[in-house]
RNA sequence: GUUCUGGUAGCUCAGCUGGAUAGAGCAACGCCCUUCUAAGGCGUCGGUCAAGAGUUCGAAUCCCUUCCAGAACACCA
């Protein structure tokens, strides 16, 4: 257990002692240092309550306490400000040293699986797939770092429109090809394409398409024909599925990704005739359509009807999300799910919610959560684009930010190395761009702030573990130990690793790594400013030099675990 | 049109389950290298928290109104 929320339970029980019924006290980092570490507000709600004078309350509590604290004072109203004693601290820290455990608190393990990825097959990833997969796969590992059975799923769009598209084009290319012979039995030939060639194809398919209504009509045709089972179709369009997941699987490993499921939507196929039949009583046809009310009663905004069959007889997305969330639950029956997609997309999944609720699809006491993201835009505030307006492929981001982090590696460091350090500082730059802001917040893409020395930059962050790295290794101490703790610049250090267990329960709560990358530069910002006043290898004082060392090694350890949550590597040099 | 999300320093953003004097990064200006990676650190400047009204010991935070921006709103995902 961390030792802030221990001392919140000694708090706690101690209030209650004194005669208060309350369940939880906060111990809220101080916003006036001066006073000490903590201020405790409790005083000001139970006056509240009590009806009785906030000051008197406060001095009930703090002649209770008893000296793990110093430095205890009331201020104003009836602030009550402590500090740790350096004995305490210590105690506690020097165990916190090695592995991250003695810092968080774990709650009740959860079974949870978490939807994020969703590349669409057969297309390139693009902007607005980062963002899901770092948020996603940041998250599956914070879950799990909190002792939740975690399991994450790419959920690939391997069904719907961009396999007409793509079927239609090979079409016009190889118009001969058994795929198209109503005729032809036995066994389909398989297809020489490559990723490439599918990335070349969509764009004018799509094209066509949109400006010939024959086209899209085919298109269509094609698309349903997948849905309902077609033998050419279906054997076509698996391969080219399996030729572009290679590819995406290739920029999911550059982003220190791994799904614990590769799989999608026509995963989901075989599960929609027993969702239907589940639904069966709550489906009415509309226009043709098949739908499923999902408006209820204390609404105040429209709640338009979920399409579960088109007037096609096809499935649409939401048929296949239904299909896919009733396998989750006969296979793994988990106790949560949650989606990480665009913002754009929330009415959507407030519609298949409910609508698996109503239907019995899922028990009310199994959690569906949607977390949304804003988009990435430009520097002009509409959505990141290339040059010419199309859309930017995530390969082509990492490269434009590559290019950017090469300028901040020595010169010296050259060959192979120097490909290896470019490729983590790269994607560290990225993830630690796109993590920083409030998950719901969009953001302005700027390559040249990102790869930055200065600031809230991945670039800053690795060269200060480098520092930390180079000065560990150096050290001929056997003994790291903190013993004399004394210095400011050190208690503030190790004041603030106590926040650790807050954030990341925070951070759990609301879905959003920023207030992790925040606690990462303040820590890393408070040591820098320590390391610049301070002769650490030099340092004459044993006690001291052991402290000094201690410190750093607790900066580096806690520092590494949560970068690892956020699947950020680090490098040696830079 | 309805609903949702947002509006905080010149710029980019935190803070929003009400707490003491509203924060950070960048930019600008000024300091600190016989030094463990100065690729760093320190300081200064910078605010009607969109506007107005309300709730209370206390409001950037909660409620209401208005203005502005973005998004969603049935067979695309």
């Amino acid at each position: 257990m961390s030792l802030i929320k221990e001392t919140e339970k000694y708090l706690c029980e101690l209030v209650r002692n004194i005669g208060y019924d309350i369940d939880n006290i906060e111990l809220v980092p101080s916003s006036r240092p001066e006073f000490g570490q903590y201020q405790i507000n409790v005083a000001f709600s139970l006056a509240k309550e009590k009806h009785e004078n906030p000051r008197v309350i406060a001095e009930k509590i703090v002649n209770a306490l008893d000296n793990r604290f110093i430095n205890v004072n009331i201020q104003g109203a009836g602030f009550i400000n402590v500090s740790f004693s350096n004995e305490v601290l210590k105690e506690y820290l020097n165990k916190c040293l090695d592995g991250i455990d003695n810092l968080i608190d774990k709650g009740d393990s959860k079974k949870i699986i978490i939807d994020y990825g969703g590349a669409n097959a057969a297309k390139a990833l693009h902007v607005g797939h980062m963002r899901s997969a770092n948020i996603g796969e940041a998250v599956k590992r914070l879950l799990k770092v909190l002792g939740h059975d975690v399991i994450g799923d790419v959920h690939l769009g391997d069904l719907g429109r961009q396999s007409g598209m793509l079927i239609s084009e090979y079409k016009r290319m190889r118009p001969d090809s058994p795929f198209f012979d109503p005729n032809f039995e036995g066994e389909y030939p398989k297809i020489e394409l490559t990723a490439q060639d599918l990335g070349v194809m969509y764009p004018k398919a799509s094209v066509d398409a949109n400006n010939n209504p024959e086209r899209m009509d085919e298109v269509r045709e094609i698309t349903a024909l997948i849905d309902k089972g077609d033998k050419a179709y279906t054997s076509l369009w698996k391969q080219m599925v399996d030729i572009s997941s290679e590819v995406i699987k290739k920029v999911y490993d550059k982003l220190n990704c791994h799904f614990d499921l590769w799989e999608g939507e026509m995963d989901a196929f075989k599960y929609i005739p027993d969702v239907l039949k589940i639904m069966q009583p709550y489906l009415y046809e509309s226009e043709g359509a098949l739908v499923c009310d999902v408006i209820k009663e204390e609404d105040n905004r429209p709640m338009p009807p979920l399409i579960v069959i088109k007037k096609d007889g096809a499935s649409i997305y939401g048929t296949r999300d239904l299909g896919t969330i009733y396998s989750r639950m006969e296979r793994f029956n988990p106790d949560e799910i949650w989606y990480f997609t665009d913002e754009r997309q929330s009415l959507y999944f407030e519609q298949v919610f409910r609508a698996c609720y109503k239907t019995g699809l899922v028990k009310e006491s199994c959690k569906l959560k949607h977390f949304g993201f804003g988009t990435i835009n430009g520097k002009d505030g509409k959505p990141y684009k290339t040059r010419d307006g199309g859309v930017m492929e995530l390969d082509s981001l990492i490269n434009i930010i590559r290019d950017e982090v090469e300028k901040n590696i020595k010169e010296e460091i050259t060959g192979s190395e120097r490909e290896h350090i470019a490729d983590i500082l790269s994607i560290a730059t990225l993830k630690y761009a796109d993590l920083l802001s409030f998950r719901k917040t969009d953001y302005v893409f700027d390559p040249e702030k990102f790869a930055s020395l200065d600031g809230k930059t991945g670039p800053y962050v690795l060269y200060t573990l480098v520092r930390i790295k180079s000065l560990l290794k150096k050290a001929n101490d056997k003994e790291f130990k903190l013993l004399n703790i004394d210095n400011n610049e050190v208690l503030d250090i190790l004041i603030k690793i106590l926040e650790v267990s807050k954030v990341l329960n925070k951070s759990y709560e609301e879905a959003t790594l920023n207030y992790i990358e925040e606690l990462i530069y303040e820590v890393l910002s408070l040591y820098n400013k320590f390391y610049n006043n301070n002769q650490i290898l030099n340092e004459k004082d044993d006690d001291l030099r052991k402290t000094y060392l201690a410190v750093s090694k607790l900066v580096y350890n806690v520092i590494h675990n949560l970068l690892d949550i956020l699947a950020i590597d680090e490098v040696d040099r830079m």
